[in-house]
RNA sequence: GGCGACGUGGCCGAGUGGCUAGGCAGAGGCCUGCAAAGCCUCGUACAGCGGUUCGAGUCCGCUCGUCGCCUCCA
């Protein structure tokens, strides 16, 4: 199994034989209901967690709220404790409702100020952060490396507005000082206050998975600052913070990445109602995840066509499939989990008749066939008395036959040596 | 100004030098009591221009275009 990091500019092969895999996929600043660009890192990061189990690695994901943030107090001057609340509830029911089950640990950052505190002392002992009126910068100039994985080299980044109170304009804050319309802060050795944004995941991450863990997720729009910074901030205390970085693209929309900020939203929530939630992970599966992905009408009535084949599965006849078929899925994932290669392999195993193989292929994703519901005895019943119809020619009967077994639930499928029960 | 991603047939989208990707949509045909599924055939794709090579969508260079980051955007 490999995966291409951004850190190495290339795939880096996963511990073989392998063992425990712990993964950070940045989270959600929580202020308002999540757009369906923002379910993509959740995803990517829940399905590879599923994949890397599947085959053998012991795997624990760790995907961060950020609960405490100037657009939080922006959204809701006063109140910011309680939309942070309502948010993250938001999050966990839309994410819920994917039906891919929860990351192992869900931190948020307010929960974790003891280990941020602590995280930003070190530093400032280590002389590679200042205390300034209140607030604490990181001291960018203290690390000749900053920059290495995102390729931005400090002197040529783009002046920022000035802060007086930094040493460097580079410089980036661990530890803002509260401010009068603020309702929410901490006590620190250096004053009351809240932490940075890049600081809360390099404690969170290293007081739950430890240093140097195997894969970071996120956002291609994370890599500068966020994730340099955390970099910085963890290399600063003597190692490094994640050996594979994975960042997903960008969903576009209408033109451009799709962002709260440019007003082209459509909600996860919104999303799911309307196309269900097997056609938004299927949408996901068709483009590689490292790859922008256009949002569309048209894209997701493709996506939602292919729900439709799949749902048909039991339709076609059922056949068996060589033993070493199972192996070209994983070669599809293994590398770099290419999930369109994979949906390929899904897409022949469903015209071939290779149930076992398609249902846990699919169910991998989340998805799952749907099931043989009311098959009784009566139905099982119907069918036959319907193919000793069809025999005596008997259309009529057997069409009325074949209506009552639609009421059950199920379809009958006519083939050359008898009958078959499907669901509907 | 700096850093980065991407440009493949009507649409979506794989492809890491030579062998049919796949899906969606469309046209014709086979099969079929009906229905569903399936099968066959068709439309001769790789932004452009050079170069390397026996051979390039795939490597190199240049050009054009789209998008992202350098603002606490997944």
């Amino acid at each position: 199994m490999r995966l291409s990091s951004t850190l190495q500019r290339t795939k880096v092969e996963l511990p073989d034989p392998p063992g425990p895999i712990r993964m950070y996929f940045c989270g959600p600043t929580v202020y308002a209901r999540a757009h369906i660009g923002n379910a993509r890192p959740f995803i990517l990061g829940m399905w590879l967690r599923s994949w890397l189990r599947e085959r053998g690695y012991d795997v624990t994901l760790v995907h961060n709220i950020t609960d405490v943030n100037d657009k939080i107090y922006e959204a809701a001057p006063g109140a910011s404790a309680e939309l942070a609340e309502r948010a993250t509830r938001w999050y966990l029911e839309d994410t819920g409702d994917l039906g891919l089950g929860q990351p192992d640990e869900l931190p948020k950052a307010t929960e974790h100020i003891p280990g941020i505190v602590r995280f930003i002392q070190e530093l400032i002992d280590r002389d590679f952060a200042y205390a300034v009126d209140g607030d604490v910068y990181f001291r960018v100039a203290r690390d000749p490396e900053y920059g290495r994985l995102s390729g931005q080299r400090p002197d040529q980044v783009e002046d920022q507005e000035p802060n007086p109170r930094k040493e460097d304009p580079r410089d980036f804050a661990l530890w803002k000082a509260n401010k009068p319309d603020e309702d929410t802060a901490w006590d620190a050795p250096w004053g009351r206050g809240r932490p940075g944004w890049h600081i809360e995941c390099s404690a969170m991450a290293e007081e739950l998975l430890g240093p140097c863990f195997e894969i970071h997720g996120g956002g291609l729009d994370l890599v500068f600052p966020h994730h340099e910074n955390e970099l910085a901030q963890s290399r600063a205390l003597g190692h490094e913070f994640a050996q594979i970085w994975t960042h997903n693209g960008m969903l576009r929309f209408t033109g451009e990445k799709m962002a709260k900020s440019a007003g082209n939203i459509v909600s996860l929530r919104d999303a799911i109602d309307r196309w269900g939630r097997e056609t938004v992970l299927l949408f996901f599966m068709t483009a590689h995840w490292s790859k922008p992905v256009d949002f569309s009408d048209e894209t997701m009535a493709q996506a939602q066509a292919q729900w439709v084949s799949f749902q048909g599965a039991f339709r076609v006849s059922r056949s068996e499939p060589p033993s070493d078929e199972w192996k070209r899925f994983v070669d599809a994932l293994d590398d770099d989990f290419n999930t369109p290669n994979a949906l390929a392999v899904l897409h022949d195993w469903r015209s071939r008749g290779y149930w076992y193989l398609l249902d846990q292929g699919l169910e991998l994703f989340g998805l799952s066939l749907p099931p043989m519901a009311g098959t009784g005895l009566d139905v099982e019943r119907i069918r036959r008395e319907r193919d000793e119809a069809r025999k005596r020619r008997d259309w009529a009967r057997a069409d009325e036959l074949r209506e009552v077994i639609r009421r059950h639930g199920l379809d009958v499928v006519d083939e050359s040596d008898g009958s078959r029960l499907v669901p509907l």
